[in-house]
DNA sequence: TAGATAATTAGAGCATTGTCTAAATATCTA
DNA sequence: TAGATATTTAGACAATGCTCTAATTATCTA
């Protein structure tokens, strides 16, 4: 879970899962939407794959990624109850 | 939105939030659940309130810290959607 | 097989982060 | 007012992160 919040914490990365979210890209396109190198692109999807929130295919020269959506599920159950123990902590008071 | 997500991509303070979900605490009483230094403490939490996370209140000698509800609940929703966006990708699919 | 294209890796530079000790500030109490 | 206690700030240090260009690897195609 630290690597998914890390992964998380870097507004370039949360762009890239976004833009993820809506439709397989290859790093190419990704790149489109950014004023970085592929270099950097690359590094932002390697923190994004040590995480395992996004998951390469390769096909031809290009590589697709994609969300992966239970690890993405698990990160959001988590954080939605990090936050949420809040909101019953309250309730206890009231 | 971006100094919370940093704010809790680190396990000290998402630890120290933890603790302070249950119960106010003066910045002595948390450092004895750590092994830091009271200037490391103090560090996390000026990002803590740098992302008005937390909120200090002095009481004599000591500085009491309690949870920022109505900031916590805040990047509950931002965190939440985030994540939920890709159920609902999910949905569109299916 | 060469050359072109797509992406990653290597290596360096610079900023940021988390840690520490020491010094400074604020408050209490004798 | 002095000394003790609680916390923050200053300054230094090592580790990490994001960026770049250049080199490398993998694939396709003529």
């Amino acid at each position: 879970m630290q690597t998914v919040l890390e992964a998380i914490s870097d507004p370039t990365r949360r762009k890239i899962l976004e833009l993820l979210k809506r439709s397989e890209l290859s790093v190419g396109e990704l790149n489109e939407h950014f004023d970085i190198s592929g270099a950097s692109m690359s590094h932002h999807l390697n923190k994004l794959k040590a995480a395992h929130l996004v998951i390469p295919r390769r096909q031809g020269q290009s590589i697709y990624y994609s969300i992966n959506t239970s690890v993405f599920e698990d990160a959001a159950q988590y954080v939605i109850e990090f936050f949420q123990a809040q909101g019953a902590k309250k309730n206890e008071q009231s």
